[in-house]
DNA sequence: TGATTTGCCTAAACACTATAGGCGACCTAC
DNA sequence: GTAGGTCGCCTATAGTGTTTAGGCAAATCA
């Protein structure tokens, strides 16, 4: 009998794929193996089980999704590295619906994911760059851009938007624009 | 044998109350049946299977939200209105963890919590009446709110603002000192 | 008190997780 | 090219959760 040729960075790949699919809930060890034409004992050697391979999942998502929005800011900055940085996030979202859910999973301390998290918040921190923010002020707005983009995105994918008109689309951008004044605004003022 | 006395109520409750100590994930019908002590498919004839339980959950946790929220807005405007509304939900979430996940479910169209969620709809569209918004802005500012309080809400209970200075309550301040703001921005200007 | 309803039961089939240990496919060395 | 050894995928097994079908007894009501 052949072997299949499985390999931890495999069977996490095609675990993420099958969680844009099918939803993350339904990622399970047996599903991946009868994707794979194996029994579902093998993975085991691959992944730490179930839990093992969520986080691997969210490791690739967040790694990802790191390069992806890195790139999106690359040689921007102000409301264009915002916008920019906001849609990586979202256009993600909706393209990759359950990786987008594994990076929201939360993350054990000693998580294999938890290096790539980091990066996150280094690049969040490094759009502020653009605005003359307050240090005092730069927790409160990585910590605003988080809850934006996060809590949009959320209620978009769960559907919560379907339901009335306009599309989405449309509040996205006013809500951006929003953002970015807020954020200008926090740089002069501040209470 | 005596009987357990099971309703649909008793045991969507208890799932409710399981869910907050445990996490929602946990709350199976075998575990329930384990704390009521009877057997895992004497709760069949109460509830629809595990599905059915999540969707009575969200149910309960949707309605016995909305009440708070209401009470909360009662008798308020403008900032006040806001600020008590979006505190009714993260205060909420922060004490009942596990309902709250379960108001975050996609609902099926004819799920029972259909009607419990059209609820929130028109509460946060009622704070907006302290807030003399231009009819096409008010989607977009249901919307925003949504956003921030959901994805605020969200992030902190996951933990990802423990790892950082100052403590999360001072952002919060921050963030709806800013949402007020915009809300009242939107207002006269408009793009 | 006898008949009906209904609540909780047993039984059984099926899925997913997880561990232990075996056998054969593949690699390396001579 | 074949003899070893390694490691990949296997079988076997046990535990837990989901769900349906059908039975018996407790509550309810005549």
């Amino acid at each position: 009998m052949p072997r299949a040729g499985l390999t931890s960075e495999r069977v996490v790949r095609a675990g993420a794929e099958l969680a844009d699919e099918v939803g993350l809930e339904a990622v399970t060890v047996s599903a991946l193996a009868r994707a794979f034409g194996v029994r579902t004992a093998s993975l085991y050697s691959h992944v730490d089980g179930a839990t093992g391979l969520q986080e691997g999942i969210a490791r690739l998502a967040l790694d990802e999704l790191a390069d992806l929005a890195g790139e999106a800011v690359a040689g921007r900055s102000g409301k264009d590295a915002l916008v920019a940085l906001a849609s990586a996030y979202r256009d993600y979202a909706g393209r990759h619906p359950g990786r987008y859910a594994a990076t929201r999973l939360r993350l054990a301390a000693d998580s294999v994911a938890v290096p790539a998290a980091r990066r996150h918040a280094t690049l969040t921190r490094s759009v502020l760059r653009g605005y003359p923010l307050d240090e005092a002020y730069a927790v409160h707005a990585v910590r605003l851009i988080g809850s934006v983009v996060h809590g949009f995105t959320a209620l978009e994918v769960g559907g919560s938007f379907e339901h009335s008109a306009p599309a989405s689309e449309e509040s996205w951008a006013r809500i951006l624009d929003a953002l970015d004044l807020t954020l200008r605004q926090w740089s002069s003022s501040a209470s």
